[in-house]
This record gives C-alpha cells, structure tokens and sequence, in this order.
DNA sequence: TGTCTGTGAATTTGATCAAAAATATTCAAA
DNA sequence: TTTGAATATTTTTGATCAAATTCACAGACA
C-alpha cells in the first residue's frame, strides 16, 4: 500500500475520487457557518488545509462557484460572497418558488421512517437552539429540509435547492449570532402534522411560511451594512 | 515569446483563461444541439477537438456537471444527459415558476434597445423556422430569452433560469426534429406587446404560456422513448 | 460462468510559467 | 529631515501542462 492509498483512507469515506470529497468537505464547511462571507478562498491554501493536489482543489472550486457557492472575482481570485438585499430577495423568490412545491410532492411520497427521522433532527435542533449551538442548528435545519426534499423524488428540483442553500449558508451564521430564542411559531411542527395527515397544501403552506420566516429573518440582519452594489 | 501565449492568441478572445473559453465553447454545443442526448463526452476527445490541455478541460466539464448540463456517472464517465419523463416535468415546474417571475420583473426595467432587439431576434427565428435551420432556431430563441432574462436585473434568477435551458438544450435538437411549422399561437409577439405596453402581468401570462407549449412540445416528442428509470 | 489480463481513459501529482499583490526602494518636494 | 508618490523587486497565488498512477471495462481463457 502507498502513501496515497493511507492518506485515502484516513480521510475519507473508501474509494471516492479526491475531488469528489474535497468538494464535500468544501460545501460542508459553506453550509454549516465555518466560512466567513466576504473571506477570500485559495487554492494554495485548500491544498494544505486539506492536504489535497492542486487539480481537486480546483475542480471542488470549480463547482461551487458555477452553482454560485462561492464567487469569482475579475482578478482571479475567488471569494465568499457577500449578499445583499437584493440577492436575499431573489433568493427568498427561488425559495418560495421550489421548496413548497417540493414540500406537497414530498407529501404523499414519505415514510413513515422519514417522518420519524424528521423529527430526531428537529428535536436536535431545538436543543441545539436552547445551547446556542449555532453550528448545531444549521446541521440540524439542513437535514430536516433536505430529508424532506429528498423524499419528493424530483431531484432536479431538488438540486436546484441545494444550490439555493449553498448560497445563503455563510450568511445564516452572521443572521443565527443575533437569533434570540424568538417567540416564533414553530413551522417545522405545523410541516409534520401536514405529513402526517397527508394534507399537501397545509405541508406546502407550511414550508412557504419557514421559508419567508427565515429569509425575512435574515433581510433584517443584514440591513444594517450599507447596500453599495 | 514562448509557446503557451501564442497559443493562447491564436485560440481566443484575449485576455481570457483557457478554462473559460473551453467552457464557453462546451456551453454553446450544448445548447445549440451539437451534442447529442446520451452521447459519451471523454476528457481526451475535448482536448483534441478543442486543442486544449486537460487540465481546462476538466474543469469546464465539472462546472457543466455541477449545472446538470451534463450527467456523470458512477464509473468515470460523462454524458449528455437523457431526460425521461419526470426530468421534463420538473424542468417544465421549475421554468414556470422562474422564467414568468423574470418576465414580470423585466417589464419595467426594460429599455427600447432591448425590445427592438428581442424583435430582431424574433425576426431572425421566424425565417430560421421558415428555411428549417434548426441550429439559427435555436441561437435565435436562446438569444430573445435571455435578453429578456437579463432585463430583469435580477442575477442570481437568470442564472437559475440558465441552467435549466443547458439541462434541455441537448433535447431541443430532437424535439425540433419533428417541429412542423406548427399553427400554435406566437407568444413571443404577445410577449413583446406586453412589454411595449408595460403590463407586467400579461407579459408574465405570455413567459408562462411559451414555457408551457416548449416543455409540452418536448414532452410529446418523447413520450414514445422508453421511460427506464 | 467466472477469473484474469490488457487496454485505454480518468485521476492525480509535481513542475513550470504568468500574473497579481505585497513589500521595498528611490527620488523629489516641502 | 521628512514625507509621499512613483517605481522596482519580491512573494504569493493562479493557470497550464506533461508524466505517472489508478481505475474500469472488455475480451481471452480456464
């Protein structure tokens, strides 16, 4: 065994390509917090922080900059974008568009166990909420939504909203600093009665609202910084 | 002067990367129907045929693969995707829910020069149709869309909206194939009454009802394929 | 039918070149 | 002497290529 084969298998899962894992190392780092908008990204800096080549560091950039994950300046370099309002607001149109159509397909395609893993990760959620454990709430929220996207079977849709939530990831930890335990109402619940009772338009309606929830949420922690475009 | 700039002169628009002008090339055939749905597309024929080195080459390919322009599967291999029947009705979802809002956008912010050549393009596409030049069909319909896509000032949309055309651009050629100079109704001239009268709403109608016929067109086209999942 | 091996393509690395940013230097003017 | 702007130099980083490696498929053979 070589030195490569080693380092494949300490670092990730048996048998994918390096790109294949540096990509997801990269877009878990973009949609749990742990990049700043506004930071830049090196290639040269990648290649030791994952102890990867050049060219797989490269093509993982690649890809998170086409599905807009990441931004490319003029001058080749490549940063963390930073969103304004009217970014957040096409954003919320896409969401809106895609995320509670997905919710009332999902509705009559999930199972039973889907359901129950739902709600595993909105109880985790809520305790990750009661810590203050931002990281913990992002895991969390993604994996209730992507459980659900997921079982709507359009993974064209699908992807489409993954991508929407790569773009909005780095900001929802700066918004997630000044989340209060806010008396909202709770729609990940309201989401799971509608499952449950197979009701599609109330899941729809349900997931319409969480999405305007969040993203109105994030327009007012962001509205403070000046909007020079 | 050494041998990579002068390549780089003859090949292409100055000053650009190589991976760009190789992706931009990619793009094109894509969506222009030079590819055709289910053809292999190798790293090593690219480079060939594009006189490029692998390098550009692969990351041109994960950017279109990341789009869902192109397909990859398990083992290595590329493809032009094949779409079945439900890949065209989330496609056909996803337009609606995007390309009317652009359209409804773009009424106001829109610009004379823009309609007059949007009407240019329209002109161009009518007598591609009448002559059966399929490719100028299509150059000519992608040209009067994304003009009025861009109108909207609104990035983030328009990029969503490009993608989906790069999912099905390789599908057109087939579709287009069995276009008959058909009696539909021309939408494209609602669309530009809606806009020179400023009605939003009607232009937004006109988008929904030409994404409407395209996608049903396309659905018809190849509802006779066997639909393996 | 199942295993083995050869072939060709994809993957990955390391080296090299080019470009941009950061830093140092020079020189002139106050 | 000090300041500051313009310029030169160094350093960092990105872009590209060519060689070595790995992997998957196909055909040969038991």
């Amino acid at each position: 065994m070589n030195i490569q084969a080693e380092q494949n298998q300490g670092t990730a899962k048996a048998g994918l390509p390096v790109h294949e894992t540096v990509y997801r190392s990269l877009r878990d780092m973009i949609l749990f917090g742990e990049l700043e908008p506004g930071q830049p990204v090196t290639i040269q800096g990648l290649t030791e922080h994952l102890d990867a080549g050049m060219t797989p560091v490269r093509e993982a950039l690649r890809r998170l900059t086409a599905a807009g994950a990441l931004e490319f300046m003029g001058n080749r370099r490549i940063i963390v974008p930073v969103l304004n309002r009217s970014a957040i607001d096409q954003l919320k149109t896409a969401r809106l568009a895609l995320e509670p159509e997905l919710a009332g397909r999902a509705t009559a395609l999930i199972k039973d166990e889907d359901i129950v893993a739902m709600k595993q990760a909105d109880d985790r959620l809520d305790r990750a909420i009661a810590r203050g454990d931002v990281h913990g709430y992002l895991v969390e929220n993604y994996l209730f939504h992507s459980h659900l996207n997921a079982a709507a079977q359009a993974p064209i849709l699908q992807g489409m909203v993954e991508g929407l939530w790569l773009r909005f990831g780095p900001s929802m930890r700066v918004v997630c600093g000044v989340m209060g335990t806010s008396s909202l109402p709770d729609l990940h619940k309201d989401l799971i009665n509608a499952l449950e009772s197979g009701d599609a338009a109330a899941a729809s309606k349900a997931m319409a609202e969480d999405v305007k929830q969040g993203m109105d949420q994030m327009l007012a922690g962001i509205s403070d910084s000046i909007d020079t475009e």
